[in-house]
DNA sequence: TTGTACGCGTTATCAC
DNA sequence: GTGATAACGCGTACAA
């Protein structure tokens, strides 16, 4: 493997010009020296060590993501659209994007934070998981010891937080419930857990909806239990008494009301009106879904306000306050 | 931050003593020594600094993970499924995983090939997109040329690659549907695409089927345009001949064949026995997901593989005959 | 247990 | 304006 200093001698320059050609000071060289240069890079193959220069500059040009498998996570969806993001907006600020899986187990015993906390790996970690208040607190801790800066994703903490703004997509959805002239409502919703839409989402919505006009807002989340949640849903669609449209959690949240409709003798879509946290996904010749009215948050775009959030911090270590960031909406007619 | 030369200093001892003692040579030093160089480490918060280390060490430590947005893809619990293996299996490797993005566009002109290959960033790279063979072809010779080692995730190739064995998978389905007595099976699959799976479920389907005596085998997969879709759904809901079983090519495809089913008087489920090229997942309280009889690859393995057949072809250069990895099987009893 | 060379670049300073 | 010399970043490995 061919390094600077054999560039140097097969074009007879000293190492240091070589260097500053490919850096930022090329212009400063003749145009004669520089093409000599690159004739010999590209005779030798050389290839710039990356580890060096970044050893050289006294940085490691680096951000950790943290993810954690099981427990209260994001929609997988989400998760791969917030890793686009991420390395979309690396590539922009020339970091690179590495990562780290957390266990389950206790914070002070895990692999990768101590690694993390303990070694000078990184310049910055992305936490792309969700947490308990408590937990997430301790983590803040122990990385402000350090003067490692941090960012959390999808989470609505005053700091140093990169969060979808349910409430803002929350307030779409009552609004177009109302225009449709929807006031009595069912929230099909998940149990309350760690997961920040799992809760800011029916609460959001009750409060928007009731501000603008709304009158019932029911709601059903026994998730825990499947066949009685089914066994809920069945007695709604035979009697949804003033109820006349839905709000669900999120799209996958459509399987088993689809199922519940159809043993009720209700066909769905089409049997009752509905909106959804959620995009309409009908953009590859795989998607399956169907348009509805929806509502939620871009996590590409999340991701790249993360990394971005991240840098200011590397770049002038402070607590920063927390960006809530726009959902994207889209409404096609799904609430009739 | 403290280096290590400081911690020299700090305990009075020479900065190979302490570097050793860090290292894996910790065993040749009196405790006491031992004993001295930790307390000045805590004292002074020292952090080893991973870029010289490897520096020294001549090695990057590192991996990378070619994802792509858009196009023929994963899906994407699928993508974060294999996330977590690749972390598990870099942890034990100790490596790093990082990611990287490629854009659609042509390969020259794409700046993460351009970096990988011009620059020594990495020690290998795993290809977690699906891509038309000769697109793979093109990036086989590209690395081949830099001696960069690379591996192939999901893709039936002759070398380099892991892959799950769909047809261990279909076969599996084909028993289950001939031991419940359905010999009539309809398929109802996704339109021919890039994506492995998408032709070989069917394909491999089709031919254990027949060979284990099933009869007749019907497919439903033009995806293209949904409402045409809907329409043989719809056709086949109403008139399912001999036909006693579905087969799906996954489990978002339940969602329209829900739907298609209701819109014909079906209830579902219960109305039509089926099996998916999926697994029941009934893990989180959030799942609310069906359970069915199903095969699928488990992609937390797969992208383990693909780091340890990484590793091999890093620690000795030379292709390697791809890895086909056993799918992952459930049966409960959605096919009556 | 330590001195020294080394890995691979960057940058400040200096001479032509 | 061009290019070279030397010091530096942070560890590791080997001989002494």
């Amino acid at each position: 493997m061919a390094t600077l200093k054999d560039v140097a001698v097969e074009c007879g320059l000293s190492l240091p010009t070589v260097s500053q050609i490919f850096g930022s000071r090329s212009h400063l060289f003749s145009e004669e020296t520089r093409t000599k240069v690159f004739e010999a890079a590209t005779r030798l193959g050389y290839r710039r060590h990356i580890g060096a220069t970044n050893l050289a500059k006294g940085k490691t040009n680096t951000i950790f993501v943290v993810i954690m498998q099981g427990g209260d996570k994001l929609a997988t969806s989400d998760h791969i659209n917030s890793f686009i993001g991420f390395s979309e907006a690396a590539a922009m600020h020339k970091q690179q994007i590495c990562l780290a899986n957390l266990s389950e187990q206790n914070l002070s015993g895990d692999a990768t934070l101590q690694t993390l906390l303990g070694e000078k790996i990184c310049d910055g970690v992305i936490f792309n998981i969700v947490m308990q208040d408590t937990v997430m607190d301790e983590i803040d801790a122990l990385f402000n010891k350090e003067k490692l800066p941090i960012v959390w994703l999808n989470t609505p903490r005053k700091f140093n937080a990169v969060c979808p703004d349910e409430s803002r997509a929350a307030e779409f959805l009552a609004q177009k419930l109302l225009q449709h002239g929807h006031k009595h409502i069912l929230y099909v919703g998940v149990p309350m857990g760690i997961h920040f839409s799992v809760t800011a989402r029916p609460g959001f919505l009750r409060e928007h909806f009731k501000r603008l006009g709304g009158e019932t807002f029911k709601s059903i989340d026994n998730w825990g239990r499947p066949e009685c949640f089914r066994k809920k849903l069945k007695a709604f669609f035979e009697k949804p008494g003033k109820t006349t449209a839905m709000v669900l959690y999120s799209e996958t949240t459509l399987l088993p009301v689809f199922a519940a409709a159809s043993e009720s003798g209700l066909q769905m879509p089409g049997g009752f009106p509905y909106a959804i946290f959620d995009m309409p996904i009908d953009i590859s010749p795989f998607s399956i879904r169907l348009k509805h009215t929806g509502a939620a948050p871009d996590f590409r775009h999340l991701g790249r306000q993360a990394v971005d959030l991240l840098m200011e911090r590397i770049n002038d270590y402070r607590d920063i306050p927390s960006v809530f960031v726009d959902p994207i909406y889209a409404d096609t007619a799904s609430l009739k």
